[in-house]
DNA sequence: GGTAGCACTCGACTTCAAAGAGTGCTAAAG
DNA sequence: CTTTAGCACTCTTTGAAGTCGAGTGCTACC
């Protein structure tokens, strides 16, 4: 573990806030004027020197100001930045902009990463694993060929799920009726989570022993079921708000960056990932994780939304490694705790 | 009407040629070398400058050479341009590449879009109205909460449609169950076009006049397909093929058109636009048509896909307005076709 | 009408020098 | 022992001047 002295904190997180705020390195003179102790230029550089040994800022070139290094950005982040609180307002608006979006989760989910991107001026972004379909509220099972059956899956909080599943024999649309009638009775509001086992119970019992109907029905459901909970959602907007950070100026860098984002999923495998990692507000930088190769400089600051204590997805900010950390974390942990409460609402309707 | 002379014609064919394969404004001295006919570049400098006076050419600066006009470019791609013919292998790798997506409708038209995107290396946009659902399959009623309901809408090629509606009064499950019953009854394998007009029979048959619960439910169906067919779904794909080009190569440029792609609803009224005006492929250059304005150096090659005599949608490629429409245009076309066909298909099942 | 020749224009690229920002080191002061 | 002032040094940025080359327009000639 590295030992800062109270001045080297000072002067790192001096370097670090005029860095996030300029782009540009930021040399010895501006730190001695801007900060709060009164230090020399002179005493500024010894420190710095001090901190550039211990791999905390970098050097573009010898007569060039220092920026911090990946390793200097974690070591602010986690003990020395104080994140901002979010006022009053901010929270009302932001607030208000999610609600706006009523209309049905999909929208809300949406919406909430455009809000995100526009809020924090970079990339936002939501990642909903099926699995969370909170709780079970309606199947169909609809006819499209004399084998081919596509079943429809509805969670309480409004979310769609498609599948086509195969059946081995005829079938015609009034029987797939009867299997949807009854499964959607048999499962009245069981909890997702509960459904894989409620339909094995029933695929046990007397009843469906004897009754072929049934019994293919059951089947049906839960292997649309499965599909179902292997899938997820991901929404991303707003990535041309990474066009406005002077660091991207050169087309080589930005196109690599969005193809990157072109490609689903493995920014889903990125996100579940994080998902799974992480209980709270969680941050990525450039190399760190097990980012893309693509990614070095960037970052994602991520925060999961939940039901009590089970995480239902996750959302965040990506941008690169110079964001306004101390204003999007709040941000992004308020959102997440926001979207955790809308969902509880609209699951409970 | 603009009168050229066979020699012009040859002239301006070089020069676009040659401009789309280099980007860069060509000269005298490679026309003269290129073209068949053998003339000096002197007289090619003649040509060129009349050209220049009918607004066909336009010359960046005095020492350099030429670059074709939007009014040029139209006057080519109207009576010059000879598309090239796609080859077999061509049209099979494009079928290929569409039927290896079978899964749902959506993902076909999104999978049909990034084809196109990769095919023509720009790109690729599809826009599918939901007026054109084809033909009815499956309305579902789903009680929210006691006023509010979600209505779930499928088509026969299985397209899904959700929607929200307000109930005036209080109703439960119970009913809403009904109503779909009786409206999938009703319905059943009536085409959308007639779904309207069957419903306001029924609304003022007798049985609807004296049963307020099928009367609600014929006014919710109304309502609710009243909605699905305002909406349409737009999926755009490749925008990132768009960075290759040498002439997005200024950030700023590339930053105001990838903007404009993130505003969908401006994007669907552009195509909506150019489905309604065409009848077969049609091409949009820069500012010709009522683009938008962060559009000037953008075309649009689009084709209206149908089913029999009525256009379903439109699909097409996005690029600068240097493209190699001889084989953009001849895939587009082509992919028409093949989507035409495979949504007949589909729907018939 | 077509062509050769030639002077001219203008952007692209190269070179060079000057300016400016920032450092590291040393020596002196606190 | 820490802090500071001073200074020489390094390296990038900027701009001016100069050269190069592609391409033109014009004129005279075939």
């Amino acid at each position: 573990m590295i030992e800062l002295t109270q001045r080297d904190q000072i002067v790192l997180e001096a370097i670090i806030t005029d860095y996030i705020e300029t782009g540009e390195p930021v040399g010895s003179r501006t730190i001695s004027k801007r900060s709060v102790m009164n230090v020399s230029p002179a005493t500024i550089r010894n420190v710095m020197a001090d901190l550039e040994e211990m791999g905390l800022l970098h050097q573009p070139h010898t007569s060039a100001g220092r920026v911090p290094t990946v390793k200097g950005l974690r070591l602010y982040l986690d003990s020395i930045m104080r994140s901002r609180q979010l006022g009053g307002s901010e929270k009302e608006s932001i607030r208000d902009a999610l609600l706006t979006r009523p209309q049905d989760i999909t929208e809300l989910l949406r919406g909430t990463s455009k809000m995100l991107s526009q809020y924090c001026r970079q990339a936002g972004v939501v990642l909903w694993p099926k699995q969370s379909i909170a709780s079970f509220k309606h199947i169909e099972f609809l006819r499209r060929g004399p084998f081919d059956i596509m079943v429809i899956l509805i969670s309480r909080a409004g979310l769609i799920h498609q599948t086509h599943i195969e059946s081995k024999e005829e079938i015609t649309q009034a029987e797939l009726d009867k299997y949807s009638l009854y499964i959607n009775e048999l499962l009245r509001n069981v909890p997702l989570s509960m459904v894989k086992q409620r339909l094995r119970e029933e695929m046990e019992s007397e009843k469906a022993l004897f009754d072929r109907l049934f019994s293919r029905a059951l089947q049906m459901a839960n292997r649309a079921i499965q599909y179902a909970i292997e899938d997820s959602e991901i929404y991303i907007e707003g990535q041309t708000n990474l066009l406005d950070n002077p660091e991207f100026a050169h087309v080589e860098q930005m196109r690599r960056i969005l193809q990157a984002f072109e490609d689903k999923s493995k920014m889903v495998r990125l996100l579940d990932e994080a998902l799974k990692a992480s209980t709270g507000i969680q941050i990525v930088l450039g190399t760190e994780g097990e980012l893309l190769q693509e990614w070095e400089e960037m970052s994602l600051v991520s925060a999961p939304f939940r039901r009590g204590d089970t995480p239902l997805g996750i959302l965040g900010v990506i941008g690169p490694l110079r964001m306004d950390y101390s204003r999007i974390i709040p941000i992004v942990e308020f959102t997440a705790q926001l979207l955790s409460h809308m969902l509880e609402i609209a699951d409970e309707a």
